[in-house]
DNA sequence: AACTCACAAATTGTCGACAATCTTAATTTA
DNA sequence: TAAATTAAGATTGTCGACAATTTGTGAGTT
């Protein structure tokens, strides 16, 4: 009984098979750069690299390009995503949108306790910030956390799964490697506070327009580094 | 040099290897409900009935699932979506926020000579409407149509791919194999008539309310169906 | 009769080899 | 010299066979 999880940031999913894991084992290469982003992948090797059959590879290779990690054309090939300005924007967008009526959803259908939960989460990371003062309450793990309770809280199966496995992976992939860890600090922090609380209040509407606008602030965030990157490399 | 294309109802995709043939065959079959909604897909025997070997087959059961049409459990097997009232919701739910985002985009980014064109294609439907009177305006390939152009109409490549070639095959499955074609006759007509107008006029915030009200008069529409089917099978 | 366990059959997962296609570099031709 | 052609190499697509897992059946036990 060889039942793992991979406790890759929320996004449990059960081990299996073999293509499981070089599933799971690539993207996290793939998210935090390890892969390089852009590069081509040569089937052969990476088959050899991970032990395992082309075959599985490639089963691999297609989950991969379900969640928009990798890109394939016929008799071709694979390539890595390659991280733009353009299409941050457009799958900010796509973001908003989305996460804009998960939460909405979820100021109808979350429980009671699960806010609770929200909270509690929430004050952690305060007591957290309270301690190593200075440094970020924008922390990879927490955020995503908050993010994801809300999501489920929606209680739309098929949105969950759009966002949890499909776009968030890509999402991620835009933080780590644009190096995001440093700011955003407390407002973060209120932000959420405020949608906890519009959600408390079952006030969908306004759970979905600061939850918009928080995406907004956190994609205005990025940016701001690719345009010092694009300054820097000129 | 065989290079087709599967006038599929406007997703264009190009067919190269035998696996896009499989994917583009039984997509039909499983929109048109050939293959039947819920069943349990083996294998060997449908590798069989198209030609091909398993691999084949199962590189296009691999993009069925991205495209929400089959679901795969690991080490034991493949079945086809199950059509239900709830999950027609929640699909209904995502298709809003995303088409209504497509619909502001239009706004902002279509050509003057795309918009001419939705036009024109409005008022062949009209034309089309006044000599066979009486038969529904709701035409699945010219009410597709409509959408398809909007939603390229956005310029945002990550949002038409969601739309166009994940979630509206789905959309597709429902509607048809609902038997949706009598009704929303020429409702949808003025419906569309308004939304162009907006998307002319720049109007991103009114488009975009007119379009998902649009779907969810559709949505309604659908879900008649449903309670009639379940009425009838109690 | 109901439940458990073990075995058999069928199904899915994985592998290595071959065929088809693309890419690259050398060679020819204008 | 530059463009076009062709041939070699490498890469992807496809196949059939084997391994691992699940499912269904039936014997045995309580």
């Amino acid at each position: 009984m060889t039942e793992k999880k991979a406790n890759d940031n929320y996004n449990d999913i059960t081990i299996t098979t073999a293509s499981d894991q070089v599933f799971v084992d690539m993207r996290r290469e793939i998210v935090q750069g390890t892969i390089e982003q852009g590069s081509k992948i040569s089937e052969p090797e990476l088959a050899k690299r991970y032990g395992v059959s082309r075959a599985t590879l490639r089963e691999a290779l297609n989950r991969l390009e379900s969640c928009y990690l990798v890109e394939r054309k016929a008799n071709v090939g694979c390539r890595v995503v390659a991280l733009t300005a353009e299409r941050l924007i457009e799958v900010y967008q796509v973001r908003s949108a989305l996460e804009g009526l998960a939460c909405r959803l979820a100021a109808d259908n979350m429980e009671p306790e699960e806010v609770q939960g929200l909270k509690q989460l929430l004050n952690q990371h305060l007591q957290t910030q309270r301690v190593k003062e200075g440094e970020s309450y924008y922390q990879e793990a927490g955020d995503l956390d908050f993010h994801y309770r809300i999501i489920k809280g929606s209680k739309n199966a098929h949105l969950i799964h759009l966002l949890c496995n499909e776009l968030y992976q890509l999402i991620r992939m835009y933080r780590v490697q644009m190096g995001m860890v440093g700011p955003r600090v407390s407002k973060a922090f209120d932000e959420h506070l405020a949608i906890i609380n519009a959600i408390e209040n079952h006030d969908g509407e306004l759970a979905e327009m600061l939850m918009k606008r928080h995406i907004s602030a956190s994609q205005a965030n990025i940016q701001t580094k690719f345009d010092l990157l694009a300054a820097k490399n000129q």
